[in-house]
DNA sequence: ATTATAATAAGAATAGTTCTTAGTAAGGAG
DNA sequence: CTCCTTACTAAGAACTATTCTTATTATAAT
């Protein structure tokens, strides 16, 4: 299918790529109707998906609150805190040998991984240090 | 909270240890109800939720469906097909210097990781290969 | 300018999950 | 063993997140 140029999608797209975190579609709904700019949630949606699917943005599924888009499409690893349930990027470095490793062992053709890692964030560390 | 046995969590338990791969809430409830054995829906999510909370088993978020549940606990690798969108798991070596070196880097107090490996599954290759 | 078709808004519909309520069952205390 | 407290269940209502429908509008090729 050939896509349009649609100013929904632009703007859509531009937020998203303002974002330093990641946000729900709601919360990026929210975002962009504080401002001048209408968008029905639906567009929002509709629009994501298909951002996605042209590797614009990434979607991402948080392990407690359903989908998170990211306007980083490079894979790249994130943290998750069992207490607080929140979630952010971690910027280490890509461990390629994972990949040849696994897909050595697996037969399974792989083309990039992201690991998640779990553990208590700092905010929550010092509540609990009390 | 004192937790109570109860007939349907422990039918529920039983029936996610022995499943060879993830389900979600609804395949393992159609699983469950084609035996002798009825259990409603919202109690198969309730234990569901408990059993992950008691780490009898492990809730964990599909990439595209919501989430499946696991009998293994252990954090483990996981496999993406992002052609056919199928899931499972990759039993390799558990890499813990990622977890000294994510938590030096980011002073965060990590407990485990677990990785998603992306890429096109067996099945899928060879029907591409034609 | 015309025309084909992708895009939109708004709200209806669907899917997945949780909540409510009244009744049942587990298991500790007497 | 019986009583009593409280966690448990079933059933369906309610809620939340997401997608679909329909009529209309905008984009861009001819």
């Amino acid at each position: 299918m050939i896509r349009k140029q649609s100013k929904q999608r632009d703007l859509i797209l531009n937020y998203v790529k303002s974002m330093d975190a990641h946000a729900s579609a709601e919360e990026i709904f929210d975002g962009i109707n504080q401002t001048d700019e209408k968008i029905s949630l639906a567009t929002i949606y509709r629009n994501l998906n298909i951002l996605a699917e042209m590797d614009e943005i990434k979607k991402i599924s948080h392990p407690t609150y359903g989908y998170v888009y990211d306007k980083t499409c490079e894979p790249h690893d994130h943290f998750y805190c069992t207490e607080c349930k929140s979630f952010m990027d971690v910027n280490t470095k890509y461990h390629e040998e994972l990949d040849n490793e696994t897909q050595k062992e697996t037969k399974l053709r792989i083309y990039s991984h992201s690991t998640l890692f779990e553990g208590i964030c700092n905010t929550c560390l010092k509540k609990y240090s009390h």
